[in-house]
DNA sequence: CTATGTAAACAAC
DNA sequence: GTTGTTTACATAG
């Protein structure tokens, strides 16, 4: 397949067999394989020693044994009352035991108790089957669309030996998984969002918290360093990315484009000694074009910042995205995504050596965004099992977490769901309520305008720009147009045009900015008065005007789940209005960085010509408007059953989406945290405690009874979890998810019935 | 079609 | 010259 730089691999990550409902043989048929009995743990080529070890039992009752058509990898069964840390005792026993030549996947299965223990009480019956079943999901960070497929089996284009198995080599499926998604921490995240697992999301917190504060460095070390190692290819980030970088990297959140010039130039270097002088006009243009970066001018109006849209910033930064250079550290979550870059100009990279091919592990410093959060989310959706998982409970650490999966999320939605694709008709609510278009506005601007998001603000402290409440203060001037509704709290709206950016009828002169002021507030005072401007009139007409923020929901499904108790979280501070903000719908989005706002509304406007953009007065900010999703969103119901769950999607998504975003269906999480649940966590460092376990398994209120049944139910494991172990640490780690709900394919097609495999386990 | 990237015309400083 | 806006066009998906 092609690769596409931008298209988040990582959705691709597996196939999944749900929605589809493949032939049951396999997918794709890639590996013909499986037809259970055959595979004879004659594979075990790759491991050897593993064979030994293979069926190595550890203490608590954890078996390991090579995977039966998976080089390289090894089967752990473990009993559901494991202990995590035993198990990653054990793994990590054997990872060292083999050595760095060793199986360095393992798939974790729960098997219904290890002999030692007493079977786990519910064995899960989930389909008819065996609970048990794995898959592992593979992910593709890569710039290969790789694994395409799937699971273990080799890329299809691969040789066997070569990509899969080492992780250096390959990204494609496998190694990949260090990348990204396989962390645990990602996982983590997946579970706050959805799941809710507390303590992994505490990790996350924490290494957010610790982005953060580099962040405010400004560089992180470890990035730029390593990103200017690889060479200096093109980034795999658009312009959009960087921006936000670049502002992100900042205590306030806003930069002047001199410093976003200067802040790319010094971690990326390929923007200093290669690109064309033309990127800075890049660089401006899409400061302009999106609507999510807003300038705002001090109010000397001697000093022009950029600053990020508050509803809009996910808090991007580099760090973010790096892989981490060494295995043992803990990579910071990086999940945001969105997509990313895209070709390189052919002609740029001349220049680059280094280019072509490095090695990989040298190569891939930087990730490329992944995609969009929801699409992470959708996964979730499983009926049942996960149900459990969901808990939203959790904090949402980090910033990042938070502004993806947002907020929104966490607001409401009590139920999981997926939005389909939305239009920004919806905006149709309009924009403010006030409408007034003057006040439609009013924002905070400055830092303030944190405030009002919903997670984001909530969530942290830390840097956001609310915190920094410092100077700004006062009274700002905004211009800005479009965005209805900012966050902020009170502001005085100065407005010329009056109008808030849809309304006024623009003139067919240019557009009327409004500016507010804002008073910030509180504490510092007036010091600062930013104006804000923001094209808000135009519209495209054809041509694509500024983008806007997209509704959130919009491109992608959405989950919404439940929240329970979680969702008090962010909440704790912020009930959010649900409505009133609308919160919901602004967050949402994913998309790659700049997710939401991408592009503009431009659909309905009539008109054109000029500038005016306010034609349609829905149009403006259709990000901003809430989106269905509440109303929509509303509906959900709680999680839909299990079984059902994919009928429903479906129907929103609509069988394309699936087919676009595989990942989707996957219910990752789950297991994971079951797993954890299972067990005290040792991993977790207390913090997480405070997700109890509890939590997790609570259902969301609203959600209907049966889901959570069936997941107790499953609990065990049902999910495999395939860690790598190149490092140490588990952080990769990778859920399989077998639905067991699921009716469609009792195994699917890449599932793999481990029993048969491997008897001996259960 | 959309999202991006690039180039360029223009305007305001 | 710099900064911002907008158009236009090209390309990949």
């Amino acid at each position: 397949m092609k690769t596409s730089p931008r298209r988040p691999l990582i959705l691709k990550r597996r196939r999944l067999p749900l929605p589809i409902q493949n032939a049951p043989g396999e997918t794709s048929g890639e590996e013909p394989k499986r037809p259970p009995a055959q595979q004879e743990p004659g594979q075990a080529q790759a491991s050897k020693e593993a064979a030994e070890s293979s069926s190595c039992k550890f203490p608590a009752g954890i078996k390991i044994i090579n995977h039966p058509t998976m080089p390289n990898t090894q089967v752990v069964a473990v009993p559901n009352n494991a202990n995590i840390q035993s198990i990653i005792t054990a793994l990590t026993a054997k990872g060292k035991e083999s050595g760095s030549s060793g199986p360095n996947k393992f798939i974790l299965i729960s098997c219904g108790g290890a002999p030692t223990h007493p079977p786990g009480p519910q064995p899960q019956a989930q389909t008819s089957n065996d609970p048990k079943r794995t898959e592992v999901v593979t992910e593709t960070l890569g710039p290969k669309p790789a694994a395409r497929d799937v699971n273990l089996p080799r890329p299809p284009g691969a040789l066997p030996g070569q990509r899969w198995e080492s992780c250096a080599g390959g990204e494609a499926a496998g190694c990949t998984l260090d990348n990204s998604l396989t962390n645990i921490q990602w996982l983590g995240k997946m579970s706050s969002d959805g799941l809710g697992s507390s303590s992994i999301k505490q990790e996350m917190e924490e290494k957010e918290n610790r982005h953060l504060e580099q962040s405010q460095v400004e560089e992180p070390p470890g990035a730029s360093t390593s990103w200017q190692d690889s060479a200096s290819e093109r980034p795999p980030y658009s312009y959009m990315a960087m921006i936000q970088f670049a502002i992100n990297s900042t205590e306030r959140k806003r930069m002047t484009l001199k410093d976003i010039y200067t802040w790319i130039e010094d971690h990326f270097p390929y923007f200093k000694h290669i690109a064309k002088p033309g990127w800075k006009n890049s660089i401006r243009h899409n400061l302009s074009l999106h609507d999510m970066f807003v300038r705002e001018t001090s109010a000397n109006g001697k000093v022009s910042f950029w600053t990020i849209h508050p509803s809009a910033n996910r808090y991007l930064t580099l760090d973010q995205v790096f892989k981490p250079l060494d295995p043992g550290a803990p990579q910071s979550p990086e999940h945001l995504e969105s997509q990313q870059q895209k070709r390189p100009n052919p002609e740029l990279r001349r220049n680059v050596t280094i280019k072509t091919e490095l090695p990989l592990g040298a190569r891939r410093k930087m990730k490329p965004l992944l995609p969009r959060v929801s699409s992470y989310l959708v996964p979730i959706q499983f009926p049942v099992n996960q149900s459990l998982v969901l808990q939203p409970s959790v904090k949402v650490p980090l910033p990042l977490a938070a502004s993806l999966m947002s907020s929104e999320l966490a607001r409401h939605s009590k139920r999981v769901r997926i939005a389909p694709k939305v239009l920004l008709a919806e905006e149709g609510v309009a924009p403010l309520p006030a409408t007034g278009p003057v006040q439609e506005d009013r924002l905070l601007l400055g830092e303030g305008l944190s405030p009002l998001l919903p997670v984001q603000s909530i969530k942290e402290e830390e840097p956001q720009p609310g915190e920094e409440t410092p100077p700004l203060g006062r009274p700002i001037k905004v211009e800005s147009p479009p965005l209805e509704e900012w966050p902020s709290p009170c502001l005085s709206v100065k407005e010329e045009s009056s109008h808030s950016w849809e309304g006024s009828s623009h003139s067919p002169t240019p557009r009327p900015k409004k500016s507010y002021s804002g008073l910030k507030s509180p504490a510092r005072c007036v010091s600062e008065m930013l104006v804000i401007k923001r094209r808000e009139g135009r519209e495209m007409s054809r041509s694509r005007r500024k983008q806007h923020l997209l509704p959130p929901c919009l491109d992608e499904p959405e989950l919404l789940f439940s929240e329970g108790p979680g969702a008090s979280q962010r909440a704790t501070e912020l009930p959010l209005p649900a409505e009133s903000s609308e919160p919901a719908s602004q967050l949402g989005y994913s998309q790659e960085e700049g997710g939401p706002f991408k592009t503009p509304i431009k659909e309905t406007l009539p008109i054109s010509s000029t500038p005016s953009k306010s034609v349609l007065p829905v149009t403006p900010e259709s990000w901003r408007l809430t989106p269905p999703a509440k109303g929509g969103g509303l509906d959900f119901s709680p999680v839909q059953p299990p079984q059902a769950a994919f009928g429903p999607l479906p129907d929103s998504l609509g069988p394309t989406d699936f087919s676009t975003t595989p990942l989707k269906s996957i219910p990752l999480f789950d297991s994971p945290r079951e797993l954890l649940n299972s067990e005290p966590f040792d991993l977790t460092s207390d913090p997480f405690s405070t997700s109890s376990p509890s939590d997790m398994e609570v259902p969301k209120p609203h959600s209907p009874g049966p889901e959570v049944a069936g997941l107790s139910a499953n609990r065990s494991l049902t999910e495999g979890l395939v860690l790598d172990t190149m490092n140490d640490s588990l952080s990769k780690i990778l859920l399989d998810i077998s639905f067991p709900g699921l009716e469609e394919d009792p195994l699917g097609p890449d599932s793999i019935n481990w029993a048969q495999f491997i008897p001996e386990l259960w």
